[in-house]
DNA sequence: ACAGTTACTTGCAAAATGCAAGTCTCGAAG
DNA sequence: CTTCGAGACTTGCATTTTGCAAGTAACTGT
């Protein structure tokens, strides 16, 4: 009996490495850029869009649901007439800090002219 | 008097965020896969086709230039005739180890049925 | 009543990606 | 020779994703 591929795995990814998987979640342009902002302690759709690099707002809209989605961050009500959200990192999002620690310092290293952010001390993560 | 804008770090960069400057270098689907591969010890075109994933060739071609352009692999000559070349990875290019190295180390943790492959005790570099 | 704020959504043009097929150079087989 | 096949790309075109501008919807403050 043939075993049915119950598995979401090969719809979402592309091969089982590691890399490819990470990649399939947050390999493009604009989204570890939302994840960054929201280590620099910024956590509204408007503080999002004021960021330098410009997000187009259907990008930022479409990112954050994929990254809710993916469990990496979690809508939070702050506000409920009209209902507004704030988005916090979850743990597993909170994670992705070595990612962007890594590629920091490699930019730090190698690409001359960047100017890194201070750090945020303490970050807030909503599980 | 003002200073003329020479910087091509603009035309480059969205901004100064060293965040930002990595995605604009290695933000996309495919260029981190073309830079796992070199990490497995593979250095030739046909390689790079074979991988699991699939790169499509024209992408493959592009990303190699790119990557070339950036500093982080070096085309190395194999065979004259017809001319036929490897490539490598700079030293520029083995400090993004780290990069990888956190990407899978945040897929084991956080992504079901990831497999990660053996990692090549010693990297070839060519500068 | 009306302007302003926040958080999106929609429509469409432009760019990037994906697929298949084609090219070019040479080495070896017949 | 002549053809065949391998390796490394390139080209053409369809599909998908991105980017920009404008529009919408639910309030709030004046």
């Amino acid at each position: 009996m043939k075993k049915k591929s119950n598995s979401t795995f090969t719809e979402e990814f592309r091969s089982t490495c590691p890399i490819a998987c990470v990649l399939d979640i947050l390999g493009d342009k604009w989204t570890l850029l939302v994840i960054r902002d929201l280590f620099l302690d910024k956590h509204r759709y408007g503080e999002f869009t004021q960021s330098s690099e410009g997000i187009p707002t259907n990008i930022l809209a479409d990112r954050l649901k994929r990254l809710e989605a993916a469990g990496i961050i979690k809508k939070v009500l702050y506000q409920s007439s009209p209902p507004r959200f704030e988005y916090y990192l979850t743990s597993k999002g909170a994670d992705l800090g070595k990612i962007l620690t890594a590629m920091r310092q490699w930019a730090e290293h190698h690409v001359q002219g960047v100017i890194s952010p201070e750090i945020i001390p303490k970050l807030e993560i909503r599980d």
